[in-house]
DNA sequence: TTATTTGCAAACATTTTGCAACGCG
DNA sequence: CGCGTTGCAAAATGTTTGCAAATAA
């Protein structure tokens, strides 16, 4: 109960969001997701409440932010680093333990020029489901 | 000339895009800027029509669609393969030459069981310029 | 009371589509 | 004429904000 002592009144809705992360750190969630996980275990809450909790969360390090590419928006909870992979047909989202990538940053840095603050990964491919359905 | 044998009629917007996008490879154009650049050139077009052009050009292999996560389709020439740097403080993307990652696909594909088609990397970090302005 | 969170609705930013008009072959 | 392309307007999608009501300290 870390955020009592310092922050805020009335806030069901993110206690709840921070335990459904830490729960699943493997997994990431869209904010729709999040939304009904948190209706179904019985806080029922606004998608904008769950937007702005999460916002607070990311500002806080106690969430991060993920953006894969097609047009949401997720979240997962602070764990070790992984890179992720999407299947291309039936978006299904997985991780990919390990990074592949934080040694390259400095050889980033020398051929751009920008002092790199992070990267983002993001490998497409097709599931195993998919792949059984119709190899085509 | 090749479009011409076997594609359409009224199309000057496309070939247009085509020598754009091959006069720049390594920089890579929001839909918009195009639609811009495409104006200055005297070939104004609507926004739809360059959002549909390039549909299609991503369909036949002449141009390549990326995202980079800050919530702008943008698309850029086929060329050498190459990973983006988006710097975090005003938005300029430029190209890391080479692949860092392509090694690394047979591994992932291990680890996951996906097939793997693809990758989208990004690095953030901030650029030289906006590190000068004001390094905080 | 006071600072903060919530819900609801509306505003936004972008991408995508419907449809009639157009123009080359 | 026929078919793909164009422009305009509207729909769809997802994110973000304004504001008043609610709540715990």
């Amino acid at each position: 109960m870390r955020y009592c002592a310092a922050i805020a009144r009335p806030s069901h809705i993110r206690p709840a969001l921070a335990t459904l992360l830490a729960d699943d750190r493997r997994h990431d969630w869209t904010i729709e997701e999040l939304r009904a996980a948190l209706e179904r275990s019985g806080v029922p809450a606004d998608f904008s409440s769950v937007f702005r909790a999460l916002g607070r969360m990311e500002d806080d390090g106690e969430a991060l932010r993920i953006d894969l590419g097609d047009g949401k928006t997720r979240f997962e909870g602070v764990g070790e680093h992984h890179e992720h992979v999407r299947c291309d047909r039936c978006g299904r989202v997985e991780a990919v333990p390990g990074c592949l990538v934080e040694a390259s940053a400095p050889k980033v840095a020398r051929r751009t020029g920008f002092r790199i603050t992070g990267h983002r990964l993001v490998f497409g491919g097709v599931c195993p489901d998919c792949r059984g359905e119709a190899e085509k």
